[in-house]
RNA sequence: UGGGGUAUGGUGCAAUGGCAGCACACCAGCCUUUGGAGCUGUGGAUCUUGGUUCGAAUCCAGGUACCCCAGCCA
């Protein structure tokens, strides 16, 4: 009855609440912004909220602005535009015109002028602790400031020598005049100038010396740019009131502000100042650290774009408060590069082993599938010798129940190569394995067998005089607790030891020489994606994401 | 003890007065030259107490729990 477009269209709350916007004249297009302060990196919190942006402008023909919220010189940087955008892009989003807050400097300073002049604000010169004391409480009402009935000129004079820079910090602000009784403690009389004389703004320069709080520059910039929907996150649901009055005072345009619940993820810290103390205090390596959950971190772990879009549809939109599993964002992750990635065979932990009849000094060319879900992705030449490399997870002295992979007496498939089976061991003075011995059996190259023989395992391997030696970055989560914030000790306590494990392992020749960046499966281990750190001698890889492991579960139940 | 919000399997999201469904996770099986992928199947949820109704997750009333707000941050 229905088509596919119906069923498979994102439908939620927001979505509805725009088409009848458009359905009862509201408005006849539809416009968005993405508002991010340049102030840090964006982290995959704030995708949730460009996507929402992104996609509702263009499932309505409308459009998306990218407007930076640069009203507060002492926390904002150009470097975080530049990457701000270069992530944005990386993301598939586009936008009709990037703007700035400060853009609208001038007008906006036009605009409380107006206000002033119409007597709904005020100069206040009350001390910053004065302003806090007579505020009120959460159960008891604001005291209206002694300036509080100012008469217009004054107001105008002061407002205007706050601007010229005849004021020192903290010593004036502009307030809008509201009700110091107000219910709601954004409405008693917020502010909407403050006084900043230092840094100078990173793009007027030290032109301003006063500059607009957020509830005043945001909803009249939502105004001026002809916003329609103005979408942002729950906490902002309080300040929809004062959203709404100050363009109603103006007598101008009045976009919509709806609000939903923001992205969080189980594992992870997303605030930023969280996110710079891990960076600060080294327990991760940068803000693209492969561990964080910033995009630039997310891009060099091996993340795709696409992955990261299908995580945000599944996650939907909705105002619960809500912890997303970070192993619904990993099971996107492997769906997508199951399909495009190509296979590779490396081995991260070797184990050598040496095949007693096999001639010395032959070598063979063995066949490989590169992705066995894409046909067009062909085949390939594997070298394959007498001494090669396995996992040592793929090797036990003594099996477990339930254990099909080598150990003595057993038969393994060789993947693409040959049918072996171990004869002996040789150990070290410590008792340890350090090498392991077997026969091949020269009929069942390529992997079949021709008397129809069965083996329980196929395990993957790299021929020890073909290998290319490389560096492997295994990650894990960066938190033990679901919940890093939850408990007293902070989320500093729980940081995982074992988030980050370097192993120096072995690569098939076809690893050589990867393109930073180039993602491939390592067949039974994982996606892994080429860092940048590579050089010619020896190739990085970052775990992106390890492949579901039915054994290592089995024998976690097993109470290992 | 003010105001604003939110409550549906373990997690996230649907169901807009008419058989509570989807995804991830979990469990079992099939298949397999990746213990991957794929396929099949099982179990498990409407915060609570009343009310309206032939019928309530949905409507009404009361209660409970949790989140946000007292920056000259955004």
């Amino acid at each position: 009855m229905c088509d596919e477009e119906t069923i498979n269209k994102p439908s939620d709350f927001i979505r509805e609440a725009v088409a009848e916007d458009l359905k009862n004249g509201r408005f006849n297009y539809v416009r968005t912004r993405l508002p991010p302060e340049p102030n840090g990196y964006l982290h995959i919190g704030h995708v949730k909220a460009f996507m929402i942006d992104y996609l509702i402008a263009k499932e309505n023909g409308g459009e998306l602005i990218l407007r930076f919220d640069d009203t507060n010189p002492a926390k904002e940087e150009t470097e975080f535009v530049e990457a701000i955008m270069d992530d944005a892009r990386w993301l598939g989003i586009e936008w009709v015109k990037v703007t700035y807050a400060s853009d609208y400097f001038d007008e906006l300073y036009e605009w409380a002028k107006k206000l002033v002049m119409m007597g709904k604000a005020y100069v206040d010169d009350q001390t910053p602790e004065e302003v806090s004391a007579n505020r009120g409480t959460l159960t008891e009402p604001g005291k209206n400031s002694p300036f509080r009935d100012r008469d217009v000129e004054e107001n105008l004079d002061l407002l205007e020598r706050m601007k010229n820079g005849e004021f020192p910090d903290g010593s004036r602000i502009l307030r809008a005049k509201i009700d110091m009784a107000h219910p709601n403690i954004n409405m008693r009389d917020p502010a909407m100038y403050r006084i900043i004389h230092e840094p100078p703004h990173h793009r007027t320069g030290s032109k301003w010396k006063i500059y607009p709080m957020y509830d005043w520059a945001h909803g009249q910039n939502d105004s001026m740019e002809g916003i329609t929907h103005s979408l942002c996150s729950l906490e902002y649901e309080n300040h929809r009131p004062l959203y709404e009055w100050f363009p109603e005072q103006l007598g101008v345009f009045k976009p919509r502000q709806i609000e939903f619940a923001r992205l969080n993820l189980t594992y992870t810290v997303m605030s930023k100042r969280k996110l710079r103390r891990l960076v600060e205090e080294k327990h991760v390596s940068g803000w693209d650290d492969p561990r964080m959950p910033t995009l630039r971190a997310m891009r060099r772990r091996g993340y795709t774009a696409e992955a990261i879009h299908d995580f945000i549809r599944r996650v939907g939109v909705a105002k619960n408060y809500s912890v997303s599993d970070v192993s619904l964002l990993e099971a996107c992750v492997r769906e997508d590069l199951n399909k495009t990635s190509l296979r590779r065979m490396a081995v991260i932990k070797p184990l050598k082993v040496v095949i007693d009849n096999y001639p010395e000094g032959q070598t063979e060319e063995m066949d490989a599938v590169n992705n066995p879900e894409d046909p067009n992705a062909g085949t390939r030449k594997v070298p394959f010798s007498k001494v090669i490399y396995i996992e040592q997870d793929d090797f036990r002295e003594t099996p477990p129940p339930k254990y099909y992979r080598l150990f003595p007496g057993n038969e393994v498939r060789l993947r693409y190569a040959y049918f072996i089976k171990c004869t002996h061991v040789v150990k070290d003075d410590k008792d340890e394995v350090v090498e392991v011995h077997a026969t091949y059996d020269p009929t069942t190259r390529g992997g079949d067998s021709a008397d129809g023989r069965k083996v329980k395992s196929t395990i993957h391997w790299v021929s020890a005089a073909h290998a290319k030696e490389a560096e492997i970055r295994m990650y894990d989560r960066l938190f033990t607790k679901e919940d890093p914030e939850e408990g007293d000790e902070g989320f500093l306590a729980c940081i995982n030891p074992n988030s980050l494990q370097i192993l120096t392992g072995y690569v098939e020749s076809h690893l050589a020489a990867p393109e930073a960046g180039s993602r491939y499966q390592f067949e039974r281990l994982g996606y892994f994606c080429a860092d940048p750190d590579s050089t010619s001698e020896k190739p990085v890889f970052n775990l992106t994401v390890n492949l579901k492991d039915a054994w290592a579960k089995l024998e976690k139940k097993s109470g290992k």
